[in-house]
RNA sequence: GCCGAUGUAGCUCAGCUGGCAGAGCAAUGCUCCCGUAAAGCAUAGGCCGUCGGUUCAAUCCCGACCAUCGGCUCCA
């Protein structure tokens, strides 16, 4: 779509949005807080005394298109700011009003009103001419929310209605098909179609249990991962899952990170003793640990050492547990325990900008290698909100060169960033990398994060080459982000049916009649021996319902055999996606799937 | 954690105004021995998310809690 076309459309949305506002006043006399448009449609925040329901979403879609009906023209009004101000506490818009006073305390001298029949708010606009400019059946109210008011959770809940809007009704069919036809991809709905995995309450919320094909599938993702960093100069480290509160206190989460972190296990008695109650009689605290940094770093100053071992490079899939809220927990993209595919860069000052080059090169050729195009993931630049300085360790200079070297080198590799202020880590800033999911919502997985105050804080030093002490800096970077994660949007990206190399069982096999099992078998045996990932179904049922379960579990390969193969070389081959079958040498059967399980890129 | 919706068999879902809980698939057994998207018969499977309340009687009405889903906040 052409960028003109894409602004007409957002005012478009806007402008829907001030009329579901102006159906809410005249409805429920509602009184507005912010309402912007937003990808495929708009949303409006009110503050209200009735709790809005779904049942009454269509009478207000209804007093929408009544708005609509009326054509009232919608006019730009500018008022000095305090009149302004003045004008919205008379009207007790009082979320208005206290955006305007914002404004007025930042220097604004003028605000601007958009006024369509007897609704008028302060906006920045633009809009449309009148509300009749709106085809009525272009829009659609989809859901309800709760959000605070100015996103902070601190501030009071107030309402949300979330709508979608398009030039006219074709538009909004096609886009709903595509959100019915999104959802089918849903990693919670495979994972359970295809046996991947699953939630157990009785494990507990967020812990995710992976059954044998989903295991299957993160060990060849972990398989390619440790392949791909030998040949990338890393060296392989590990550390346990919990880690004693000093190191904790040492490295900053136990003050900066507490609000995400289980509570301490009491060490110095069993689980028995405590059950009996009985004293304890010396104590020591451990941590699960929510990141592996601190492991990393008490490795390396394990021993002195020198500038001629920089840069280190050290990679983990290490499991960190955090205490997410409930509300936040979301099948495997959002969980308590998750591995990250992480790894630390130890280098010298003069080595960081090539390093920082690095690992962004390989960051892409992950993306790449599991089908993602680059124009799918959104790069941000998250850095330091410096109004907020209790949120973060360090100076001031070290943020301000830590952040200038980060978005050089995301320049340096031409990389499309958005810089967000306020999205750093507490101990440095980051680049970070993210993907959509099967309903559009952003998932942060890779991420390079340029930390100087972990350095500091576990007085990491080197010797230079004039015999001095000197300060590494530390890159935290992880490619998938979580495994959990990455593979949750493996699963919606190809929509379960995976490459060759990635899929679980790779060839299915069909016996044709029960005299034709123990070949089946044989046949099986035969592949496996050659990697070739293989399972045989061998139950009492038609050619055709096997076929239609096989399908369904969306192996890249299925082979029907029956006295024809028997009695031959050949083997009977569906591919996934084709309804026709074809005749192929075992022997080129093989030969054509090792070569498709090589062919990963 | 907050706002809203939802919760019936392993899965997908029926179940009207309160009156003994239902189907298909899957499972198990038997029959059939079959060539590219559902063979036949039979059996088993339920604390209707949990706990309270109202009622002669609750899957159904009310309340609390738990979980899931969509948002908010937070985040890999």
């Amino acid at each position: 779509m052409s960028q003109q076309k894409n602004q007409q459309l957002e005012i478009l949305r806007h402008s829907l949005s001030h009329i579901m506002m102006q159906a809410l006043e005249r409805l429920y006399n509602a009184i507005p807080a912010v309402g912007p448009a937003i990808e495929n449609g708009f949303y409006h925040d009110f503050d209200c005394e009735r709790q809005i329901t779904e049942s009454d979403l269509p009478k207000i879609e209804e007093e929408m298109k009544k708005i609509i009906k009326e054509n009232l023209e919608i006019e730009k009004q500018e008022m000095e700011i305090g009149k302004g101000v003045e004008f919205l506490k008379n009207k007790n818009y009082r979320y208005t009003a206290e955006m305007a006073e914002d404004l007025k305390a930042e220097g604004e001298i003028k605000i601007s009103f958009y006024k369509q029949g007897e609704f008028i708010n302060m906006c920045k606009g633009p809009h449309l001419a009148s509300t009749g400019k709106i085809n009525s059946n272009s829009f659609k109210l989809t859901k309800l929310a709760g959000a605070y008011w100015k996103g902070d959770e601190k501030n009071k809940m107030i309402q949300r209605i979330y709508g979608v809007a398009f030039n006219d009704r074709k538009e909004l069919k096609k886009y709903l098909k595509m959100i019915e036809e999104a959802e089918k991809r849903d990693h919670r709905k495979l994972g359970k179609e295809l046996d991947l995995f699953h939630i157990d309450e009785k494990v507990g919320l967020g812990l995710p249990l992976w059954h044998p094909k989903g295991a299957m599938l993160w060990r060849l993702v972990e398989d390619f991962w440790h392949q791909e960093h030998l040949r990338n100069g890393y060296e392989l480290v590990k550390s346990p899952h919990i880690g004693n509160r000093i190191l904790w206190e040492t490295s900053g989460h136990w003050g900066f990170f507490n609000e995400s972190m289980y509570p301490p296990i009491e060490i110095g008695q069993t689980l028995k003793e405590k059950q009996k109650k009985q004293k304890v009689k010396e104590s020591e605290e451990y941590l699960l640990k929510p990141m592996n940094c601190p492991f990393h770093i008490q490795i390396y100053k394990n021993s002195p050492r020198s500038y001629k071992e920089l840069p280190m490079r050290w990679a983990e899939c290490g499991t960190v547990y955090r205490f997410e809220k409930k509300g936040e927990l979301s099948g495997l993209t959002r969980v308590r325990g998750f591995t990250q595919d992480d790894a630390h860069i130890i280098c010298s000052a003069d080595q960081v900008e090539n390093e920082l080059g690095r690992v962004i090169d390989f960051i892409l050729y992950i993306f790449k290698s599991f089908g993602f195009d680059i124009g799918l993931i959104n790069v941000y630049l998250s850095l330091r909100d410096s109004n907020k300085k209790g949120k973060y360790a360090g100076d001031d200079k070290g943020w301000e060169f830590t952040e200038k070297m980060l978005r050089k080198a995301a320049q340096n590799k031409r990389l499309n960033f958005i810089e967000e202020k306020g999205e750093a880590a507490f101990y440095g800033p980051k680049l970070d990398f993210k993907l959509k999911d099967c309903l559009g919502r952003e998932w942060q997985c890779s991420t390079l994060q340029f930390d100087f105050n972990l350095p500091e804080r576990f007085d990491m030093t080197f010797v230079n080459n004039k015999g001095e002490d000197e300060r590494p800096f530390v890159l935290h970077r992880a490619l998938f982000g979580s495994f959990e994660r990455f593979i949750a949007l493996l699963i919606e990206h190809y929509a379960g049916a995976f490459p060759v190399w990635l899929s679980p069982v790779q060839v299915k096999i069909i016996s044709v009649s029960e005299s034709h099992i123990e070949y089946c078998k044989k046949l099986a045996q035969e592949f496996k021996e050659k990697n070739i990932r293989t399972e045989v179904d061998e139950a009492n049922e038609t050619v055709g319902n096997k076929i239609r379960k096989a399908v369904q579990e969306k192996p890249p390969y299925i082979l029907v055999i029956g006295d024809k193969e028997m009695n031959s070389d050949r083997l009977n081959v569906r591919d996934r996606g084709q309804r026709e079958s074809r005749e192929i040498s075992k022997q080129d059967f093989i030969t054509e799937v090792l070569g498709k399980i090589n062919q990963k890129r």
